[in-house]
RNA sequence: CGGGGCGUGGCGCAGCCUGGUAGCGCGCCUGUUUUGGGUACAGGAGGCCCCCGGUUCGAGUCCGGGCGCCCCGACCA
């Protein structure tokens, strides 16, 4: 993309509605704009970063099993009539009526709509275990939406379902999903920590809740730094093995991880000081087993080995991609700006022309460009080096790739990483090797 | 929902107390200048001062009502 053509409107001033560092940002860096409170316009370089992280949650579903779908976003009252919990889940909820006087609602979670549809079409416990979802916007009426798209209304969220024919198989499914997390923010480029979470009104007794270490979380933390470094994507865990899954869960566990609720003082003085983590968290993730819960009130049975009716097991995975946006950036900034990391950045580089107009510059950035124009955002704009710099630093490109006439004139440009600050002199070859292979 | 604060060119703010021609910085446009960390100068565009009502000769300013947004608290991916 060229910056001249863009649009990516960046600001110099912080909006005096933005408290928070990630707000902040979001906001000068054009990745949003506010259209009501709690709500949000995804701009092109804030859709591209949400669907960097969709996309890598997509695939790491679909790598355990799961299955994607679509649910709508509105939804019948009925179906939340017969689960008996439209009358529970209180004001959150975005009531709504049609032309008709009847009665909808704007999704704000899909068991109901999920359970239906499964218990419509599967029969047979030969046809379970089955793990289905989707990435889709959800809207929570929050009595005080905040801190930018981290505590927004409405919100892009993946919401998973499982269902089981036993217990034994929704644990297999939960450890599934587990791992499928671990992997996920792994490649996310950020360590996103499990830690046992009260169950709460959903009921049920397996649940861990996913927290980013960031100044700004809601919550305290305490972790075992073992965790940070523990290698998710090359565990040879098969997936359809229960040993497999038994391993890899005694595993994690076994390392120390809680949030203040539920800290243990006696069982953190057990972790070596120097692996010790504390700070605040935000949850980004929330996993949890809750039974018959819905296909017993629903009345969802399918046919057990023995031909009689059985409800099946349900679970409920959540992962919140749109404030995942937000969270990244908490856990992930300077002074001056966003720092991506290399998986989510909505480019992998932003090409610096120091001086647009010298023939030297501009032909070697044009064919910089040309290598890969989707991948890099080129600022071709006739300003100064000093804007371009801090343009480039406050969007967070994981490498800029600095061209000037001195450089320019030997073949050579400059690359500097985003994160580190390092710099680099190499010929154009090795600096497009270098970002293209990160 | 309780408590607090704020709505004035795109952004950040002043002006309101004490009513009388709507201002500053940044950004934007034009020209010159500068060319490796937001350059300098000159010129220019851009405002139902959140909305409705009231007081007044006259309201951004005072009074009443409404709407919107932000912050703290209880609650949440």
């Amino acid at each position: 993309m060229r910056l001249s053509r863009s649009f990516l409107p960046t600001l110099k001033e912080t909006p005096s509605d933005a408290q928070i560092a990630s707000h902040r940002l979001m906001l000068r860096a054009g990745l949003v704009r506010q259209t009501a409170s709690g709500i949000y316009t995804w701009l092109p370089a804030g859709l591209k970063v949400l669907r960097n992280i969709a996309n890598i949650v997509r695939e790491e579903q679909d790598r355990v099993g799961a299955q994607e779908v679509l649910m709508a976003t509105i939804q019948s009252a009925e179906l939340w009539k017969r689960s008996g919990r439209y009358d529970a889940y209180g004001p959150e909820m975005l009531r709504i009526k049609d032309r008709h006087e009847r009665e909808l609602l704007y999704g704000p979670t899909n068991e109901e709509v999920i359970t239906d549809v499964v218990g419509q079409e599967l029969k047979s416990y030969k046809e379970l275990p089955q793990i289905l979802y989707q990435i889709q916007w959800k809207f929570r009426d929050e009595i005080r939406p905040r801190f930018g798209v981290m505590r927004g209304r409405e919100f892009y969220m993946k919401d998973g379902y499982g269902f089981d024919i036993d217990y034994k198989s929704a644990v297999d499914t939960y450890r599934k999903m587990m791992l499928s997390y671990l992997r996920t923010f792994q490649r996310l480029g950020v360590r996103a920590v499990p830690m046992v979470a009260d169950t709460g009104p959903i009921g049920g007794d397996l649940s861990h809740e996913f927290l980013i270490l960031a100044p700004t979380g809601e919550s305290g933390v305490f972790y075992d730094g073992a965790l940070d470094t523990l290698d998710w994507l090359a565990d040879p865990v098969d997936v359809d093995k229960s040993e497999d899954l038994e391993k890899f869960f005694k595993n994690v566990s076994s390392y120390y991880a809680a949030t203040d609720e539920k800290h243990d003082e006696k069982a953190w003085e057990s972790v070596p000081a120097e692996r010790r983590r504390e700070g605040r968290g935000i949850e980004v993730a929330h996993i949890f087993y809750f039974g018959t819960k819905y296909t017993k009130s629903m009345d969802i049975t399918v046919a057990g080995p023995d031909g009689t009716p059985v409800h099946p097991e349900m679970g409920s995975y959540g992962i919140g991609v749109s404030r995942l946006v937000g969270a990244i950036i908490e856990a992930s900034h300077d002074d001056a700006g966003i720092i991506w990391p290399d998986n989510v950045a909505p480019f992998k580089a932003a090409i610096l022309n120091l001086k647009v107009g010298d023939e030297t510059c501009d032909t070697l950035c044009e064919a910089l460009y040309n290598k890969a124009p989707e991948q890099f955002l080129y600022d071709d704009r006739s300003d100064r080096a000093g804007a371009k710099f801090a343009d480039a630093d406050l969007m967070g490109h994981p490498w800029q790739i600095i061209v000037g006439p001195r450089g320019a004139k030997e073949g050579k440009v400059e690359l500097k990483r985003r994160a580190t600050g390092e710099r680099f002199e190499l010929t154009v070859d090795e600096a497009l090797a270098k970002v293209l292979s990160a």
